[in-house]
DNA sequence: TCATGGTAGTAGCTTAGCTAATGGCTACAT
DNA sequence: ATGTAGCCATTAGCTAAGCTACTACCATGA
């Protein structure tokens, strides 16, 4: 009753239709959100929702009540606009470049929390290379970028890790072993491989390289992941890729990990120290929190 | 931040303009309210208030943000309104007989609190002697009563309970003993006695009564109990009296506790069955409420 | 110089509110 | 019919926000 966060919750709710969409919207689980829901609806006194099969409507009760809580909403907004302003960061400019498979999985939400928090701050977000986006870091293109493997000379604020995997056709002898015990470099580069580098330097062949091994038969070579994948299903080849790149739907693919474990960790560099821009700043803090709360 | 009751602190800081009462006004302790202020500053970056040698107000900023969060705060108020005519006490009548001890005391603050939460409900108050009190229920002239000692069987909402201890004028010979000792009403009933009823049917004499004691030499009678200390510390004599009828200013005066121990209890009761009658039942889940958190 | 009235800080406890796991229910595809 | 997937509710258990109680400190006025 007295926190906002579960307001949000019933307005996200109203407008989405389902719970689960609802509290996906603001950042819960299902179950939260379930509970969020009860204990409103107890504390004042009525259901809120009549729960249809499908999906949840508004009763009319519910109605009257969801009008008085956007507002709410909307003054806590202007609040927040107002502290933006009064720090500096009411409006501004953020260059931000990453390259493809972590723009997919980590920054969407990201941004789009940090969008609603800080309405006025634009976003620029440039896609590339893991070179590329160094480049720009250098050139001072970009404010922020994501890179691989981030040494700790540029307090990186680490956003992730990912084990390499290899990705096998369903078929394939090695597919059998148990993932327990996983899969060895050098069992791999006799195998025909499947290329992918997702943009980065960072990828299976260098791995390979680095530990003075070379994939002999390389089939073809692609820069999506989702590529490769692809290719791996229909027994083109092997693959390696990083874990988080992985479909939803592994049917005809199966995965072994590498033998020993390897990871690439992904992290946000400044292109300058950030202490001194409000923005960028705010952008760090709100990145650290999310982190956090993940 | 996302905290409705911290925004009612700001809001009731910057009314009365003084921490320590803005958190009492909202049912906090000072400390608090000084760290939940504390902390809303830091996460909106700025002071919202600048702090004077005796007292708060607020910055320019404060009051930007002030003016956001009473309309937050209307809109909840809203919601609560909303909800009561949902269940039938959006408005209605709450008829409630006390004695006068327990009302400077208890009531207040009781009362205010809830007619905050339902504005639409009319509150009558009647005063009057324990006795009056008991008649009133009787007659169904009030819903609620408080009486004292109330027993099981008529399924009270205790409140509270308050020792009697005696009260003696510094210069008397009973006041130099320790007070863990204590006085026994033996000793007292052959004192100049100053007898006080505060309006009800249990009161020193009464309680020597029941010990086949009674006191010889009464100086003088007075219902209200403020004036029984007030006669005490001018040395007419001494009294009994509860516990929590004690002025705070103790000057003049020696508080010794009975021995054996001895104490009223006091508790709400209801004229019929609360369960039937929504807007009693609120009350009295409101002071149940209440009686949890102190 | 002591009582008063105020704010800030610290330690420790309580509990609201979260996640993860599970079960049940319905719709829909095979 | 029989999975399969999407949805909601419930439970157990944990974490961290926010509270109280206590203490320190500082300014004022008797």
């Amino acid at each position: 009753m007295m926190n906002l966060s579960h307001w949000r919750l019933i307005v996200a709710v109203a407008d989405t239709g389902t719970v689960s969409q609802g509290a996906a919207r603001v950042g819960m689980t299902q179950s939260a959100a379930s509970q969020a829901i009860a204990q409103m609806e107890k504390t004042l006194g009525a259901p809120l929702f009549t729960r249809l099969r499908r999906e949840v409507i508004l009763t009319a009760f519910g109605e009257s009540i969801v009008e008085h809580a956007r507002t709410m909403l909307t003054s806590l907004n202007a609040i927040r606009v107002l502290a933006d302003e009064r720090q500096g960061i009411g409006s501004g400019r953020l260059r931000l470049g990453s390259f493809p498979s972590i723009i997919s999985r980590w920054l969407p939400s990201l941004l789009s929390t940090f969008r609603q928090r800080h309405p006025g701050i634009e976003i620029v977000l440039l896609e590339g290379s893991d070179e590329e986006v160094e480049t720009w870091l250098a050139e001072r293109t970009i404010d922020l970028g994501v890179i691989l493997n981030p040494t700790p000379d540029r307090h990186p604020l680490i956003l992730g890790r990912d084990a390499w995997v290899a990705l096998l056709p369903h078929s394939h002898p090695l597919a059998r072993r148990a993932s327990a015990q996983g899969v060895e470099l050098d069992e791999l580069v006799t195998q025909p491989y499947i290329h992918a580098s997702g943009g980065c330097r960072v990828n299976g062949q260098r791995l390979a390289e680095a530990r003075g091994l070379t994939f002999r038969d390389v089939r073809v070579s692609v820069r999506d992941w989702a590529s490769a994948c692809a290719l791996v299903r229909e027994n083109m080849g092997i693959a390696i890729v990083p874990e988080s790149v992985l479909p939803e739907d592994r049917k005809g693919l199966r995965i072994q990990p590498l033998q020993p474990r390897m990871e690439r960790r992904f992290g946000l560099v400044a292109a300058a120290p950030v202490e001194n821009a409000p923005v960028l700043n705010t952008f760090w803090q709100h990145v650290e929190n999310a982190k956090h709360k993940k």
